[in-house]
DNA sequence: TCCACGGGCATTTTT
DNA sequence: TGCCCGTGGA
């Protein structure tokens, strides 16, 4: 059986473009991830090549693993000694290798944003700069612009009082980051640029190696990480770059469209292929979405078809405000339900976060559970991160920022004089505060329980240094055992404090299953695998609900019913792009929420919306003018709906325990135990997952079995 | 050391 | 209007 039979006609060429650069234009729902696979295995299978010579980039670690899965069914297990990954976990991998070349050590640990912004607040005081005129959050951004841009401290050109001052930090912040032996994100890329740049045989080793680079959303890449591709694809040029103009959505953190719009000037002789008929939205769907997206001057022009039915027209709603804008999402989705679709086939899409709120509480009230996606990510949360800080501080003992975000949690008497003290002592001594806190006998000025503790807290790492030979989930419990983290948080007795245990159990479960999947309990190897990894990615499939996202986090997503909420200027298109020219961009935004949609789209407005404590009232949005009329039919508030719907709001009074109650976010459960009265009242629910959580009764928004919609 | 208060801020988010 | 962060008081 020929492997590319099961192709479309432009899906198989891009296969079979093996030799030289090709540029698929992948539309939405065209297939993409499929056509990548197969000529990974078409490479493999029918070219000879070896596994170990193709490298493939995506941008998340969900689009890698995605990638993985299909190749290995196609390829099998010889698939593992292909690189799969995001720009930045292939850049770690190289600079691992190669990192000395560039005055770091190799034992370097990957710095967050978070960490990123307290290192940046403590150049700024050393500075002696008042934090409020200089907030840290600026320097972030715009250091982090530079670096996507490739530009270094000295290549910086902005000589303004304002550039002037930025090239100060810009430049402190690279010297404290070697020293302190960490890259942040953008340094990744960065850094790898100038290592393949300046060092010839290591480029040319990786070139040798590689011999098929592919890049997955092509539209997205900046400058750095165009740079990267090129070191790596070099003369040979057999790069595949699988993109869609129309859905470059990421211009305000850096992505280059030029990157994709002028791949044929760059790469001299590259193929074009467009993949442009789409699998997934009815033909409706499709031209709604063409039409808006045809407006849009810089693109490199595509039609998106199906061989699908028509299907039902869009549906327009305008709502007079936007609570009642919700009331009109929920009755959509309660109809659907109705009609046989599940709450997870249902997605809303707001342009901004502060829109969710509204369709919460409609959610919530109509007893319709929902997931609001976004949020904080497990691995930034604070009991996280403390764990994490002390394994880094073992890994790098140079981490002298990780060192000191728990030196005195729990209090062990190091407090505010001490650190100074074993700062100074570090500074001067010019090591490590990790090898100050082991000499804090020989300091000066330390008291007695300062010293004691310094000691203590210097044995702790070196014990848990040696405790190497177990696996990576024992020493995460380990130390946060020996730590007192745990103990701490065990005596506090307070849902957080059991909330934030539970964090730490799941980090465990998390050490044991990456030494599981990747085969190593190295603590190195873990600790650059969860910089790079974020939450979302791993807890999908929990539970049902509908989802509440905005069409930024949608990308990539599908679902059978979308509504794509707030389609007023000012909201979507958004006022900002309005005033910094960037419709474009907003457009392709819409064209994504768009595309998101298989069989049914809802649009929705608000004539009134209050924002900022403002009520404003706001045109409807160009993008809905830019879809024909005849794709168009007007939606209606459903007057029954209305009625249950105002009859489901929620109780406290008559909640009793063994009751069977629906929680808007963890779904249907027992009430276990009852505590308080009236307001303060605090109900114990347990779900059938096993959970077992409290909450405050007057917030809960708890819907009992008997004023569910399903009477309604 | 914790909590309460108030100022400032308010797209979009991954790694 | 609401949230987050930083500060200052008890």
């Amino acid at each position: 059986m020929n492997l590319l039979d099961e192709l479309n006609e432009p899906q198989r060429q891009a296969c079979l473009q093996t030799d030289g650069p090709v540029l698929v234009l992948a539309g939405a729902g065209s297939g993409k991830t499929r056509t990548l696979a197969y000529r990974i295995a078409y490479l493999i299978h029918q070219k000879g090549v070896h596994p170990s010579e193709i490298l493939a980039f995506t941008f998340t670690n969900k689009a890698a693993r995605e990638m993985k899965n299909r190749i290995d069914s196609l390829v099998g297990p010889d698939s593992r000694f292909m690189w799969v990954g995001t720009f930045h976990s292939v850049a770690v991998r190289i600079l691992r290798e190669n990192i000395d070349r560039l005055g770091y050590d190799d034992r370097f640990v990957v710095y967050d944003t978070d960490d990123t912004k307290s290192l940046i607040r403590d150049i700024v005081r050393e500075l002696r700069w008042d934090e409020k005129e200089w907030p840290a959050g600026l320097f972030q951004t715009t250091i982090s612009r530079a670096k996507n841009r490739f530009l270094s401290p000295s290549e910086w050109e902005d000589h303004s009082f304002y550039g002037e001052r930025v090239q100060e930090v810009y430049s402190r912040y690279q010297k404290r980051l070697k020293a302190l032996n960490a890259l942040d994100f953008d340094d990744l890329i960065f850094q790898s640029v100038l290592l393949l740049q300046d060092h010839a045989e290591v480029r040319s080793r990786y070139q040798a190696r590689f011999k098929h680079v592919l890049v997955d959303e092509y539209q997205d890449t900046n400058l750095a990480q165009y740079r990267l591709v090129r070191h790596l694809v070099g003369e040979r040029g057999n790069l595949c770059a699988v993109g869609d103009d129309d859905q470059s959505i990421y211009g305000w953190r850096g992505a280059d469209m030029r990157n994709i719009l002028e791949f044929q000037r760059d790469y001299a002789g590259a193929a074009i292929v467009r993949l442009e008929q789409n699998y997934r939205s009815t033909q409706v769907i499709l031209d709604a979405a063409n039409a808006v997206v045809r407006n849009n001057r810089e693109r490199l022009g595509k039609d998106l078809w199906t061989d699908k039915e028509p299907g039902q027209s869009v549906r327009l709603y305008r709502a007079p405000d936007e609570e009642s804008e919700a009331w009109y999402a929920a009755e959509v989705i309660h109809e659907a339900i109705r009609q046989g679709k599940r709450l997870s086939d249902c997605a809303v899409l707001y342009r901004t976060n502060a829109q969710s709120r509204a369709f919460e509480m409609a959610m919530s009230r109509a007893g319709i559970s929902y997931r609001l996606v976004g949020g904080k990510r497990f691995y930034e949360r604070k009991e996280v991160k403390d764990v994490m800080a002390y394994l880094r501080v073992v890994f790098n003992p140079a981490d002298d920022l990780s060192l000191l975000r728990v030196i005195n949690y729990p209090r062990r008497g190091i407090g505010d004089v001490a650190q100074r003290r074993l700062r100074e002592y570090a500074s001067a001594q010019q090591i490590p505060l990790a090898e100050a806190l082991a000499r804090a006998d020989r300091i000066e000025g330390l008291s007695a329980q300062a010293r004691r503790a310094s000691s203590e807290l210097s044995e702790l790492l070196r014990r848990f240094e040696e405790s190497a030979g177990q696996s990576l989930a024992e020493r995460v419990r380990n130390i946060a055992e020996v730590s007192g983290i745990m103990l701490l948080l065990r005596q506090e007795r307070t849902r957080e404090a059991d909330d934030r245990l539970e964090n730490i159990g799941e980090l465990i479960s998390e050490a044991k299953r990456f030494e599981e999947e990747q085969g190593t309990a190295d603590l190195g190897e873990f600790l650059g695998w969860v910089a790079l990894v974020s939450d979302w990615d791993e807890t999908n499939e929990d539970g049902g609900g509908v989802w509440l996202m905005t069409v930024h986090s949608a990308k990539g997503l599908e679902f059978p019913l979308v509504i794509v909420a707030g389609l007023e200027e000012g909201v979507f298109p958004h006022s900002r792009s309005l005033n910094e020219g960037t419709v474009e961009e907003e457009r392709r935004l819409m064209y994504v929420a768009l595309t998101r949609a298989q069989d049914e789209l809802y649009l929705t407005y608000a004539e009134t919306r209050t924002m900022l404590g403002r009520t404003n009232a706001n045109p409807m949005s160009r993008f809905i003018r830019e879809i024909p009329d005849s794709l168009l039919s007007m939606g209606e508030r459903l007057a029954a709906a209305d009625r249950a719907t105002a009859a489901m709001s929620h109780h406290i009074d008559g909640l009793a325990p063994g009751q069977r109650v629906r929680h808007p976010r963890f779904g249907w459960g027992t009430i276990v135990a009852l505590r308080g009265e009236g307001d303060d009242t605090e109900v114990t629910i347990a779900f059938p997952g096993g959970g077992v959580r409290a909450f405050m009764a007057k917030y809960a928004q708890l819907v009992g079995e008997e004023s569910g919609l399903s009477g309604a």
